[in-house]
DNA sequence: TTACCTCGAGATCA
DNA sequence: CTCGAGGTAA
């Protein structure tokens, strides 16, 4: 046997023993042996660079560190799950969700009685999305904004319970790109033993599990993360090229954990509210046995086409929900309440606590949102609060324990006047009486406010608006706090007019200086939509100021625009309502479609964009060079060309040349309205392989049906 | 809201 | 090497 013949033979032999002992915990060899083997196995690669192969055994001791994560988008976006935290809110989403499946998904129930819900505990651990290509792990991506995330398989090559390639097995066929996502998580046992050696070598522990696993995937060289010893558990479905592969939830999982992807055991099916319940307290009980820390859990629909029939609302699946087990409690003593200026002059009170160790993290403050809070729990200074971390991320101050209130203390009173510059607040007046836990809130009307300035700057270069990194909230004070003039956005702009006198600030170099303004400068090509997300204005946030910016072409077409023409949203309504008379769904829900232009914002953002001061600020920034022109703005032309213009159209089944963001983004450009169920307002439906009600529905009402070859054809022509 | 990692800056030491 | 800022998980 040659040394090439010997590198793929030991490759085999000891991915075979990586599943045999972290996935079927049924060892095929000692680790003396393992690791003999490893070395021999690293020792030939070395001498035959030509036979790199990523997913090698060895990387799992850990590669060269990279540079950077680069960011990659999702091939399908990865949603959050909506919250419940107690049994009513439980049964509320049975009752709907079967209620739903009845209307929108009878005729394909593949199930028995038993499956139709799948519960599973949820672990609390970091997201991710992991990629097979023909069997090949090709790539791992952090949940990030959902869209896009952070690539970080360097580290997650290195976790030994995931198989880096697929083993065909009982005849399961390997999709092409099959797309997993998970959870990645420290074992608890192995954060133990982790805090144990960093307190030998003098480091300090780490505080939790959660954020030492957070931790390690940021980690840029690979070798620290294989020394943590990580843990996976698959619980999603991802990018799937073969619509064939699975058709319920626990086919699904049954077939990748035959192919060798860590799953929990702790998995079982559920007929109704009652078996659900059940199950919550069994996992309850059972959790604190497991080797992973839990928060919750996840309740979904088995059946991929009811999932897809009960479809998305703009936040979350309507198929998956995730139960809350009760946050932990305690008592703490509020030191202060602070009174925060935010960047459209709103005020909010700030609590300062004790210290307080909660869900393994320090607590020390906590937002108190409003008066009317305040009020309603009568706050005073030096009270005895409880504080919970809602969702476990968020601190909340619960309630006052009245019997502790120190004598003579201070009961926390409303500022009539901002905290920052002094002049008088307008307090909103239709919620300023009787009903005291009706939110009171408190502006600084004040346009020259200092604090509100700061406010705005700091949104304006935030991530999700200008993204200009490395001029954060710290360097803006700083700045301002110079001779160097920064109040305005567009006083952004002229910083590199400045840059001898940016040099001369404490603990800024070359480099800093360097980057922050070649970011400022990257900054000016976001387009119309990011440079109205960013302003501040009330009202308009990042899907309005989407909305907007398809419907205008650039900032003069809507400076243009008078009060009617501002109301471009109105689908969206239409929208709310044919959802409603489908799957009854409950007011909340219906009412995240209502998020458009209403008259007051149209109202609001008009009198804003004709304003002297807001003219004078686009002006500059055109001036300086910032990007006015919309980048998503679609030409009513074109729209009217379009065989789609004014169409409502369904997507079901999968598509080969498309994914289906990308063709309802498509489809949308050219003025088509798609929706995610077919009613008998439906136009058309598209329908790609294997696809299941929607198309059933579509042919019992008569609509308009085209496959891909179709469609591709028509897009074509 | 907090914890963790990375990076640049500046200090310290060879 | 240590500090602090920035970014990103939940």
């Amino acid at each position: 046997m040659n040394e090439t013949e010997r590198i793929h033979e030991l490759r085999d032999l000891l991915t075979r023993a990586n599943k045999a002992y972290y996935t079927d915990a049924d060892p095929i060899m000692s680790d003396r042996e393992f690791d003999t083997l490893l070395k021999e196995l690293a020792k030939l690669e070395a001498n035959h660079p030509d036979l790199q192969d990523p997913n090698s055994p060895t990387v799992r001791v850990g590669g060269e560190p990279i540079d950077a994560f680069e960011t990659r988008k999702h091939a399908i976006p990865m949603l959050s799950i909506d919250n419940t935290y107690n049994e009513q809110e439980m049964r509320t989403w049975v009752d709907r969700t079967t209620k739903a499946m009845g209307t929108a998904g009878s005729d394909l129930f593949t199930g028995g009685a038993e499956d139709i819900f799948v519960c599973e505990p949820k672990v609390d651990g970091v997201a991710l999305s992991v990629r097979y290509e023909s069997g090949d792990f090709t790539q791992a991506l952090t949940r990030g904004d959902g869209t896009e995330g952070d690539d970080v398989s360097h580290a997650i090559r290195t976790i030994r319970s995931l198989p880096l390639k697929l083993e065909p097995k009982d005849g399961i066929n390997i999709p092409d790109t099959l797309e997993i996502r998970g959870e990645v998580y420290i074992p608890l046992s192995e954060f133990l033993r982790i805090n144990e050696a960093r307190e030998e070598n003098g480091e300090e522990p780490f505080m939790n599990p959660r954020n030492a696993c957070a931790g390690t995937i940021k980690q840029l060289n690979p070798k620290v993360a294989a020394q943590r010893n990580l843990g996976f558990l698959a619980h999603g479905i991802g990018e799937v090229s073969d619509p064939g592969f699975a058709s319920t939830f626990t086919e699904f999982i049954e077939s990748i954990t035959k192919l060798g992807l860590p799953t929990t055991d702790q998995r079982t099916t559920a007929a109704d509210a009652d078996a659900i319940l059940k199950e919550i307290n069994r996992i309850d009980t059972a959790r604190h046995d497991l080797d992973y820390a839990t928060d919750g859990v996840v309740v979904r629909v088995n059946d991929l086409a009811q999932q897809e029939a009960l479809g998305t609302t703009s936040k979350s699946p309507r198929w998956i929900i995730a139960y809350k087990f009760p946050a932990e409690r305690k008592p703490t003593i509020l030191l202060d309440v602070a009174h925060q200026v935010g960047k459209t002059g709103k005020i909010t009170p700030r609590a300062t606590l004790e210290p307080v160790l909660l869900a393994g993290t320090t607590v020390t403050h906590a937002t108190l949102h409003n008066y009317g809070m305040v009020r309603q729990r009568d706050l005073h200074i030096g009270d005895t609060v409880e504080v919970e971390k809602a969702g476990e991320i968020i601190p909340q101050v619960i309630s006052v324990v009245d019997s502790k209130r120190p004598k003579n203390a201070v009961p926390v009173k409303p500022p009539t006047e901002c905290p920052d510059c002094a002049s008088p607040l307008e307090i909103e007046p239709h919620e300023a009486i009787e009903d005291p836990t009706r939110e009171t809130i408190r502006r600084c009307v004040n346009p020259e406010c200092p604090a509100q300035i700061r406010e705005k700057l700091v949104w304006f270069v935030g991530r999700r608006q200008m993204d200009i990194d490395s001029l954060g909230e710290q360097t803006i004070d700083q700045i301002r706090a110079s001779d160097i003039p920064l109040n305005h956005f567009a006083d952004i702009y002229r910083l590199h007019e400045h840059r001898e006198a940016l040099l001369e600030l404490d603990r800024m170099g070359e480099k800093k200086v360097e980057n922050m303004l070649s970011s400022i400068e990257a900054s000016k090509s976001r387009g119309l939509a990011r440079v109205l997300a960013s302003m501040g204005i009330r009202h308009v946030g990042t899907s309005t100021a989407k909305a907007l910016a398809r419907v205008f072409p650039d900032y003069d077409a809507l400076l243009a625009a008078d009060l009617h023409q501002l109301m471009p949203m109105a689908i969206n309504r239409m929208s709310a309502k044919k959802r409603k008379e489908l799957f009854g769904l409950d007011e909340q829900i219906a009412d995240e479609y209502e998020t458009g232009l209403g008259e007051e914002t149209a109202q609001v953002f008009h009198a804003y964009l004709h304003s002297k001061p807001a003219r004078e600020t686009f002006e500059e920034l055109r001036k300086l060079g910032v990007d006015l022109q919309s980048h998503d703005y679609t030409d009513t032309k074109t729209q009217q060309s379009s065989a789609f213009s004014g169409k409502k159209i369904v997507l079901t089944g999968s598509l080969e040349h498309f994914t289906r963001p990308e063709l309802t983004d498509k489809l949308e450009s050219m003025g088509a309205k798609v929706s995610g169920s077919v009613s008998k307002n439906t136009d058309l439906v598209i329908a790609g392989e294997s696809a299941g009600s929607k198309l059933t529905k579509a042919e019992s009402l008569g609509i308009e049906v085209w496959d891909e070859a179709r469609l591709l054809n028509e897009l074509g022509a």
